[in-house]
RNA sequence: GGGGUCGUAGUUCAGUUUGGUUAGAACGCCGGCCUGUCACGCCGGAGGUCGCGAGUUCGAGUCUCGUCGGCCCCGCCA
């Protein structure tokens, strides 16, 4: 082992060519390939920017070559060498290095590795436990590293663009108190408070809203949020959003300054020309035409409506669902009367993960409509369906019948799950949507009370007041989402910031006037302290990310993910804690210690 | 809380349907040869708690039950 010593590195692996030849360097970096002819010797050399092909001559310095016989993958170098033009027809194209190598004259080795437990230089599927157990070779992978490379280029993007528009990038707390409404709080006890607890932060919301009353004005933030639910390929523990907050503003503006903060983000990491204004839909019509408030628009097979068409059926089994107060709707799957029994029997099958009872459907064929279910159904009643789905020969149709929400959620996965089957979306696209309008409240019958849409500080639409207190949730709110082919990558709202109409609205939620003044107080009287108008939105960082860099799951764009069971094979969190640890806390939990 | 799927050499996988001699392949690793490769090539070799634990059986990688872990999904995620 050779120490660096006072060895300065010239350039990095990715930037010397035909324009440094006979330059002297020095490059330090891992090994990422070695090709020992017994003569000469190839070392592909990697850092973080990129690869070089450093060369070992026996003729030319046969100390140095004899050296270079033991090196192993990912031991770590420092090269000093001559940059050579590569011989005739031995540039290597696929390496932006390719043109040159480095004729070494001098090699440090830096530090030795053991064989990594899994290859770095091939596209092998190697299993999440062990990538993310040893992270820190996994993030040497040159796919990875341009992940987490395009991660900070968003930031950075991000950043100069808000604080060049009059944003205050201001730090928030991340001990602070529980809030009812929300998802599960990750709690922290207090040592010195015995018996209290800290909550980590679902998202800075309230605090921001107190930077807007505390005049900052404008203010962004990109920070860690926090929610103790169940994982999924997009969903982690733990999440990075952008955070921002404005202080007089009302919708319009905050969506023309956000839509020009993701075209600058675009432009940063993947050099992409966004066109705003991106296109918007309300809600009302997002769930009418796609059943979903995160529509992907980039193809049709939209839900078309049969209820009235049907009303009266000869099919019992639509007639019930339709004079219970339930809906029919159908996809017209064009140019899938091909599909086998078996294809059907599988689709149906993925709608009764979501809730589906069954799934008729009929094959639009030249010659009849074939389908077990169409001898129920008069010939008005079949010209009519055919009308209002536009069926064509070829075309098979999938129906729904059940309670609307059902019925939503069933077609909305269909239509996702034939997209794919029939390979219907543009990957090249980025397809961005407004969804608005939305309800301020909805009924949760578990909890037999309204809750939230977005939550509860956001401001019930101006002129409907009146019904907040009569039909609650008939209430539009002044929320809206940003859908990024079909993912909700932002969300946000015009506050709440009079206190008599968050009394109303809290109340509205079921939180009477005591409750309100212990979790809400400081709230209550911050806004009859001279609060402003405002209004924010946060993206999430990790989706965002997911969808530039085009990958499978979440834990791709974040350096340290956890995995499904909220661990990190890394540091093995969550560990046990010493029984000395929990005294001081205060804590006697009653479960077994091993 | 629930459903699905996977777990065999360092890695990726075959073998499990139908239980049966010494559990295979590729890559990697180790040794030898090799002066223009770039996924270098050629020759040879080592390498296994078939996730773990019970059970059935004359006999279990293979069947049963339990359990642990990875991934996907439902619920959950204002």
């Amino acid at each position: 082992m050779d120490a660096l010593g006072t060895l300065l590195r010239t350039h990095n692996c990715n930037e010397l060519g035909t324009d440094h030849l006979a330059e002297e360097v020095v490059l330090m970096g891992w090994v990422l390939r070695r090709r020992d002819h017994g003569g000469v010797i190839f070392i592909d050399l990697r850092d973080r920017w990129g690869i070089t092909q450093i060369v070992f001559n026996p003729e030319i310095n046969p100390e140095v070559h004899q050296k270079a016989h033991q090196l192993r993958s990912e031991w770590v170098l420092a090269v000093r060498g001559r940059v050579e033009a590569r011989p005739d027809d031995m540039a290597n194209p696929k390496l932006k290095t390719g043109a040159i190598e480095i004729l070494v004259n001098e090699l440090r080795i830096l530090n030795a590795s053991e064989t990594p437990p899994f290859p770095l230089d091939e596209d092998v599927e190697v299993s999440d436990s062990l990538r993310l157990q040893y992270r820190y070779l996994d993030l040497r992978r040159p796919e990875m590293a341009a992940k987490i490379i395009m991660r900070h280029k968003a930031a950075q993007a991000v950043r100069a663009y808000l604080s060049d528009n009059g944003f205050l990038e201001i730090e928030t707390p991340v001990l602070t108190r529980s809030t009812p409404e929300g998802a599960r709080d990750y709690l922290v006890p207090s040592r010195v408070n015995t018996g209290r607890f800290y909550a980590l932060p679902q998202s800075p919301q309230l605090f921001k809203q107190m930077l807007m009353i505390a005049g900052m004005d404008r203010y962004f933030q990109v920070v860690k949020c926090f929610r103790d639910e169940d994982l999924r390929a997009d969903r982690q523990p733990e999440f990075t959003q952008i955070d921002m907050e404005l202080s007089f503003v009302h919708e319009e503006e905050i969506i023309a300054i956000t839509e020009k903060m993701i075209k600058a983000l675009f432009a940063a990491t993947r050099n992409i020309d966004l066109t705003p204004p991106f296109k918007r839909m309300t809600y009302d019509e997002a769930m009418r035409r796609f059943g979903t408030d995160r529509p992907d628009t980039r193809f049709g097979l939209e839900l078309i409506d049969l209820t009235e068409t049907l009303r009266g059926c000869g099919f019992k089994v639509f007639n019930s669902i339709i004079e219970k107060g339930g809906v029919v709707k159908a996809i017209n799957a064009k140019g899938c009367a091909t599909f086998s029994r078996k294809d059907l029997d599988n689709l149906t099958e993925y709608a009764g993960r979501f809730g589906a009872r069954g799934m008729a459907w009929i094959k639009i064929k030249e010659d009849e409509w074939q389908s077990p279910i169409t001898k129920f159904f008069s010939e008005d009643e079949l010209t009519a369906m055919g009308k209002a789905l536009d069926a064509q020969p070829g075309d098979l149709i999938l129906f729904g019948a059940d309670s609307l929400n059902i019925v939503q959620q069933v077609l909305a996965e269909l239509r996702l799950e034939l997209a794919g089957r029939l390979n219907l979306i543009d990957r090249e696209t980025f397809d961005f949507l407004w969804i608005t309008d939305f309800p301020l409240l909805e009924y949760d019958h578990e909890q037999k009370r309204h809750t939230a849409v977005h939550h509860p500080f956001t401001a019930p639409a101006e002129d409907q007041m009146e019904l907040l207190t009569t039909e609650p949730g008939k209430v539009k709110s002044r929320a809206y989402d940003l859908v990024l082919n079909g993912n909700e990558i932002g969300g946000g709202s015009i506050r709440i910031h009079q206190r008599a109409v968050q009394e109303k609205v809290l109340r509205a939620l079921g939180i009477d006037k005591q409750e309100a003044e212990e979790k809400f107080g400081f709230l209550l009287r911050a806004l009859e302290l001279g609060a402003p108008p405002h209004g924010g939105i946060a993206f999430g960082v990790d989706r965002l990310m997911m969808i530039l860099t085009e990958s499978e799951s979440i834990r791709d764009v974040i350096a340290f993910p956890k995995t499904q069971k909220a661990t990190c094979p890394l540091t093995e969190a969550p560990a046990p804690i010493s029984r000395k640890q929990l005294t001081e806390l205060s804590l006697r939990p009653d479960w077994k210690e091993k």
